[in-house]
DNA sequence: CGCGCCATTGACAGGTGTCAAGAAACGTGG
DNA sequence: CCACGTTTCTTGACACCTGTCAATGGCGCG
């Protein structure tokens, strides 16, 4: 297996972290290697199979009438994907990283096996249940007015799902334009507000795509995330709208 | 069983469409009733529901920091919602529409009945993955770039959803600054779309909360949606940007 | 070495958020 | 049924952010 190609950019996200337990699941796999740009499955492909990240990295993304690309998702080692509508692809997944592995699963028979043996179902379920939490999230993200909560958001979410050790550096897998198609702004825009942050103190570039997070309180403070209502105004948040709540899934 | 109160915007959800088969699931279902702003469940409670609505509207949301709010999800009639995080709730739902049905699983239970029952965790996953599907195509829609694909978007999305019968009226739950906060833009904006496109014919108002599709083909030209390359441009599609493939999921 | 892709920076205009005000719809109580 | 207050919705004016266009520099690769 030549999981490790020697290229920096791929090592960053090469150990796959808690590996979930597949179980028998894994006894399914069939892995392939894909250089960056290929096609893990694309669009109208029928959904034969569901997907897993081995090592590298890849973003599902989705081609919008006005021309531009929007990139639903990126995903990590560890990461599932592709199950959903049993019709035909509705996205494309691409290899990022050079080297990149996928391991893929039969839908039938991983279908079955599910409907065998409960804790395979539940994984499944559960992973798919925080896929959903992501989404969420995301949407959130999206939603961000300015584009510095955009970026900082984003820096905090690669910073947490890429597991890499106490090293405050993130490795980015991705291109500028990636992160612009991802956060749905321009790729300029990317840029100058990554200088911006530079400017703040907050991270620092080793490499272009290598991210020190120096600052990281001046990063979720911009960031601006959920508010955790928990502790604060619990009763009547009422001068906020008409929500009365706050947030939960 | 008041579930039919006499006021018009409840009852155009009032209607479950295909009513999924949760089968054994709905002997567990515990049947509540919500007035509008009341909170079905909120930030920080424990995850210890699953949830249906069977009458009504409502919606998930989350505070962000900078005071603004956040529209995550609309749920109506046949939509399941509060699984996720086993740890506590990361938003809150509110009902939408005055007279809100909705029935709710111990989680416990329904994780034993789907352990035990196959059928019925296929289910789950099925609406698990739709629940994926539809959040994706969202991240789509929330990354438009202008105003008018956003409101047209959200339009066709609701008049889909809306299983209203043949007649092209969509009847809308939720006030403008709902729609503002579900599509990441001022009420204003939402309000003087919305006026544009009347002016363009597309749409009428019958009245307020009520939209009355006339150009359909207008509204999917500026809402712009993805494209089906399935027959079109199937080989090299690298004029734009790095983009080999397409849309799927 | 030169070509292509990626990243950065600048200038500028257009779209959208913000602020402000008024109109319309709704609920309530007389 | 009408009057009234509150909320929702609409419209206007203006400034600012961000997208677009354009040019330059850096980096990898053939």
């Amino acid at each position: 297996m030549e999981i490790s190609p020697s290229v920096s950019i791929g090592e960053c996200v090469e150990r796959i972290p808690h590996d979930r337990s597949l179980g028998a699941l894994e006894l399914l796999a069939i892995r392939a290697r894909y250089e960056v740009g290929e096609s893990i499955y694309r669009y109208n492909d029928p959904s034969e199979h569901w997907f897993r990240i081995v090592a590298g990295a890849a973003r599902k993304c989705a081609l919008i009438g006005d021309g531009r690309r929007h990139i639903v998702d990126f995903f990590l080692p560890g990461d599932l994907f592709g199950f959903g509508a049993s019709g035909g692809r509705h996205f494309c997944v691409e290899a990022l990283a050079p080297g990149t592995f996928v391991a893929r699963y039969p839908r039938r028979s991983a279908e079955r096996l599910a409907d065998s043996d409960p804790e395979i179902a539940r994984n499944i379920r559960e992973v798919a249940f925080e896929s959903i939490s992501r989404l969420q999230r995301r949407t959130v993200t999206l939603g961000r007015s300015s584009a510095l909560a955009k970026v900082s958001t984003f820096l905090l979410e690669m910073a947490d799902r890429n597991h890499t050790r106490q090293t405050h550096t993130v490795l980015l897998p991705m291109s500028r334009y990636d992160i612009a198609d991802y956060l749905a702004m321009a790729v300029e825009t990317v840029s100058r507000t990554l200088t911006q942050l530079r400017g703040r103190h907050a991270i620092a570039f080793p490499a272009v795509r290598q991210v020190q997070i120096c600052d990281r309180g001046a990063l979720e403070g911009v960031a601006d995330g959920l508010i955790e209502v928990g502790t604060a105004a619990l009763g009547d948040t009422r001068w906020i709208r008409s929500a009365r709540g706050t947030a939960s899934d």
